[in-house]
DNA sequence: ACCTGAACACCGTTCAAGT
DNA sequence: ACCTGAACACCGTTCAAGT
């Protein structure tokens, strides 16, 4: 008589994705996560690959509900309100789980290019909206790159030293939004 | 009669960053950098306190090295020339040293702050020169934000999908130059 | 078909014993 | 004073044996 599957992928799935949140990269073990699904470890190799396969499962579920927040944040068919929707966005799932968003950061895997495409499918909309085809890829990637570098430094505690972080962050996004809209050509 | 040193604190930090350079982060372990200064992991334990505490010691020497690059590249006298030797300098040094660039992004430990002081003060001169001492600090927070996030989603890959990398580069730097002199007092 | 304990080759780290 | 081998408590992972 078989035995009965005692969890699945999306269990074991979401275990990773609550350790890593909880308790940091390092703690998210074999053993711990077995242990949250309730099974042995050995068993988790029925569900995944590889500890590193189940990072990039999790890493996946993460980019799939930004994504997806991304796509409920940009309704207005204004540019400029939804790239202010969209990146104020990325910093409330960025607030909301630290960890991971810290993660998404890192070097990709072979296969993320499609997800990566799909995440950033909303705002290369708006963008193109607000520069036209010729500049919409450098202006996005300028607006991303702020985006993720800003957060990074405030997940990280790199602006601790002082002054007003909120403000830094509103003058970046006004600063950089009227930036990527000039059409003089630099670009 | 004693035993001779047969290492150094200097030697075990430089063994260390060479490793993590060629190898990756997983590859520094205790073994490998004893095996590379000539002892035995135990007696790491004289020249640091952990394998953290070896890390942290690495990235101080990285910080160290680029704060020198960022005052060696701040010589003209213009800002705007001189901020942009230093963000130029940013990406080399991250193009010389991926792994370690990488890592500097990570969670700071207590006592960093003055390093980190210290790496950034040639920018904040460039950059009060340019804008006044009101909207020096959110002025340098976002083009810091802006070529951290580049280079780590260039270092990470981010922009394998296509499209022209240096024309991203330097539109984005020429647009952030132009938009944070912009005294328009939306920051 | 999935689960398990035992085992393997690793880790970081400690410590008593050597010189 | 520093170095060492042995040992400890962990890892990820494999695999034969159970149901």
């Amino acid at each position: 008589m078989p035995a009965h599957a005692q969890t699945s992928t999306a269990a074991v799935v979401a275990a990773g994705r609550r350790l890593l949140e909880e308790r940091g990269a390092d703690a998210l073990t074999m053993r711990d996560v077995a242990d949250a699904v309730g099974v042995r470890a050995p068993s988790l190799y029925k569900r995944v690959r590889s500890r590193s396969d189940l990072f990039r499962l999790v890493l996946e579920d993460v980019t799939d509900e930004l994504a997806a927040a991304s796509e409920a944040a940009a309704a207005s068919g204004d540019p400029v309100t939804d790239l202010r929707a969209i990146v104020t966005g990325y910093r409330a799932f960025a607030h909301a789980h630290p960890v991971a968003y810290a993660l998404l950061a890192a070097p990709h895997t072979d296969g993320a290019d499609e997800r990566a495409r799909r995440s950033s499918a909303v705002l290369m909309r708006a963008v193109t909206a607000l520069t036209g085809t010729t500049d919409a890829l450098p202006a996005a990637r300028t607006i991303v790159a702020w985006a993720n570098g800003f957060l990074a430094m405030e997940l990280a505690g790199a602006f601790r030293l002082g002054g007003d972080v909120e403000r830094a962050w509103a003058f970046g996004l006004d600063r950089i939004l009227a930036a990527i809209q000039r059409g003089d050509g630099t670009g």
